[in-house]
DNA sequence: GCCGCCAATTGATTTCGATCAAGTGAAAGC
DNA sequence: GCTTTCACTTGATCGAAATCAATTGGCGGC
């Protein structure tokens, strides 16, 4: 028994956002076919390459975003240059931050990416209309925030050892959600935006890679192809048990 | 010139929300009185002695709570002990995580408190029918989600000495929202917590005060009690230039 | 007043990860 | 084909914070 498609006037769904919606479970999903034709009035598509700023840290915010490919890191920097990565965004998420004028973080794109953008004055207004939108957008700075909360645990008190297998599981269970076998992937992060994850330097995470190498945790197709023999195993040695 | 009371009915509203109501802006003030009065039927007081524990990580989330004086840490525990501090919950912050049948963290007293409790079906119910409401939680949840992002760059990236300038700042400009005079203040936790809110050890932590303390950047009259002769010194020491 | 308790401090030593410094290997440019 | 470049790895040393170990100081109970 299938389940029927909640919207009657499916064909009044911009094209784009049709081959869009069904592919994934984003906030657009909360909007009337209507909705969803007014706001991609104002809508553009753009193709980002890796390392293309989405937006700056003390930026004003003009538009907001849907991830449609790729990985997106938001960042934080200090005066003197020190780094943290505070989360990851993966397709279909959601980016920006509703009611606020100014970006207190950066993103950028940390792959090869697709977003989608809308106004933010045409999303505002939107929300404010659409209890549907707004309770998405809630749900969304909910699962932001668990994993923030997550991550500070590992920033916090883990080791450096297990600071890399709570990255490589991480990726492993958010890069592909459709794929059956999520035991070998490709980060999405080089070796210094890891560290800047993980709050290490370069050094001590290519060091821990080599030793889960030689501990048989993982193996490396080369620096970017990871495959997870024992993911049970992986979880143990990040901690998680 | 003064801004009259939204609320026509002011004398519907429950003795107890009277009172309470005035004195904050909690997610309360997004219920018209009938809500309240409904809510408050439903809800009860109680004090927490430091350490009371109000939800435990992994446990069923009943109620949902106001809080009403005092401050409440939110925690995460690893299997073998290791405990991280994910947040700090001030009055009159809402404590409880919607949408969510089991508790993904620990919320206990950090110093002697005050909650109001509210079942948490009841809650959600009224959340579905009063978009008011489901907005001021959101809001709050991307203010969590600010602050859990701007503590993931201490966690990572700070030295000791600048972690424990930064949890001092942060108590300075979280304790008393009311008083204009922040400079003097009482820590809301032991050394213990401020090592596991900081991911460092209380030794550590001890060192760091000593050194602050001899650096002319904080006094202490005790254990506890903390003066900022100068808050932009402190906040250069936490590193946020 | 003295004891016991607990929180915090202080000191000595160790350890983990940072820093400094080469070295490797793959892809791009000439 | 060779060099250059860039990302990453590996090695040697250093240093900040952890760990181990007393000691101090305040407070409640007797």
């Amino acid at each position: 028994m299938e389940i029927r498609r909640q919207d009657i006037h499916n064909s009044d769904i911009p094209l784009v956002c049709r081959a869009c919606e069904a592919r994934h479970g984003g906030v657009c999903g909360a909007l009337t076919s209507e909705q969803l034709s007014e706001l991609n009035k104002h809508s553009f598509r753009n193709r980002l390459e890796t390392g293309a700023e989405v937006i700056g840290q003390g930026e004003t915010v003009v538009n907001y975003s849907n991830i449609m490919r790729g990985v997106v890191k938001l960042t934080k920097v200090m005066a003197d240059g020190r780094q943290q990565i505070v989360g990851l965004q993966f397709a279909p998420d959601f980016l920006g931050r509703p009611f606020l004028e100014e970006s207190a973080i950066t993103a950028e794109a940390a792959t090869e990416s697709e977003v989608c953008n809308f106004p933010r004055h045409v999303l505002d207004r939107l929300v404010k209309k659409t209890p549907e939108l707004e309770h998405k957008l809630h749900r969304q700075a909910l699962k932001e925030l668990d994993e923030a909360r997550d991550w500070m645990l590992t920033l916090g008190r883990k080791s450096a050892q297990e600071k890399v297998a709570s990255f490589l599981y991480l990726i492993a269970t958010h890069i592909d959600p459709e794929s059956v076998d999520t035991s070998t992937f490709d980060l999405p992060l080089s070796r210094a935006d890891i560290a800047d994850f993980l709050g290490l330097t370069i050094e001590t995470v290519s060091r821990q890679f080599t030793k889960l190498r030689k501990e048989n945790v993982i193996r490396l197709e080369n620096n970017r192809n990871v495959t997870v023999p024992d993911m049970d195993r992986l979880m143990r040695y990040a901690g998680n048990d």
